[in-house]
DNA sequence: ACCTGAACACCGTTCAAGT
DNA sequence: ACCTGAACACCGTTCAAGT
């Protein structure tokens, strides 16, 4: 208050990185589009009522918050696994990273956009824990926990702007059919046919599950 | 030759779509920053002398040209998987799919923009025709063909900026340590330190070769 | 130190106009 | 049908100026 009533209508709580990177989520969970689109600098300084040189003061490139704000929602959710069984808590742990990316479609596509990212290191991490409580360390350690890890991306990468994340079961539908009809007209291969056919039927979370339980047993069959 | 001397400098040969894409192509490969962040429609423009429009006449949308770009890459050496054994064949079909990329790594973070360009379908046939010929089919196929397609596409993602692909030995050694530094400041963790040393002293193509191992173990296995 | 907001150098896409 | 190029509505980033 500075007596004049004029004062520019200041927020109340001051700008923090910690503040942007939430304000950068609540933009982002906003947007129905599942990719990170949403996310525009100007789109921020509405949110924040601030100026593009304030942003820029706390942090360095747009880039950077798009790292921070995807690593902000995978901090949360992965200390529940505190399964007794470490198989059991590895397909916890990545079940978790799977949800959690599934409540936030748009994290998906910012994971693969580079691996020196804090959420990707978080991933490995994550996954490398459980695997040293399943006995597997070192060399075998690190190519079970490079081959869990190039899945768990290569799964959820798509899974904003791929056939899953449809506000109703229809539209997914009606999507997954136009998407076969498209590549029966160019494709003649009845391979392809099946695929759509899959496509259209498969589960993607249990496609994930099934996934992670195929390569737990490829680690345990190639340790022997 | 309009015998005026002073026609527009029209290129010999008409433009095609077919033209227009090999044009993204080169454009891309003259990029050494590994992202698809060269191809912009200027760059294009130039490459080709003709304006936006022309374009445009070819080509629905700047995102479809780089999927288009993207599969003509992976077309040419999937043949090349004629091995006797179809486990050996599936190795080398992958195999052929990670170097193509390896040699146009803007081709990694392309497909993992969209589930449904047809590079991404062509990958899908890939695996699908040698998980076919290794006796997998229907459900389990799905299952396969989907665990191993996911590792194929995370595997890739980052091949083009993360820190693979550097000029010389020395640069690469030298993003690396400054990458387990920041790191190290970061996270007291020691499991963080491994998984930077690990990371320091892999071959990214062994470890890809591991991991379809792995997974191929790990089918096999679930079949019994 | 923290913030403002104009300015800059880019984007992809459209479209009336030309041939 | 095919191409031209100006115009439009965006981007991220910088920076002199204010408090």
């Amino acid at each position: 208050m500075d007596g004049t009533g004029r004062r520019a209508v200041r927020r109340s709580d001051a700008l923090t990185k910690a503040r942007i990177v939430a304000a950068a989520i609540e933009v982002l969970d906003a947007d129905k589009s599942g990719d990170g689109s949403a996310l525009t600098l100007r789109a921020l300084m509405t949110q924040l009522t601030t100026g593009s040189g304030a942003i820029y003061h706390h942090v360095a490139t747009m880039d950077e918050l798009r790292g921070l704000a995807a690593d902000e929602v995978l901090r949360s959710p992965f200390d529940s696994a505190n399964e007794a069984d470490p198989n059991d808590a590895l397909l916890a742990a990545t079940l978790a990273i799977f949800d959690s990316i599934q409540a936030h479609p748009w994290v998906g596509g910012q994971l693969t956009r580079s691996a020196i990212q804090p959420a990707v290191v978080r991933i490995w991490k994550t996954i490398a824990l459980q695997l040293e409580r399943l006995g597997i360390h070192g060399q075998a350690g690190a190519t079970a926990g490079s081959t869990l890890t190039s899945f768990v991306l290569g799964s959820v990468a798509n899974n904003g702007s791929g056939p899953s994340r449809f506000a109703n079961a229809e539209e997914r539908m009606a999507r997954l059919e136009s998407m076969s009809e498209e590549w029966a007209k160019r494709e003649s291969d009845p391979l392809v046919q099946d695929i759509a056919t899959q496509l259209r039927e498969h589960d993607d979370r249990q496609q994930f599950l099934d996934g992670v339980r195929i390569i737990l047993r490829g680690v345990a069959a190639s340790k022997e």
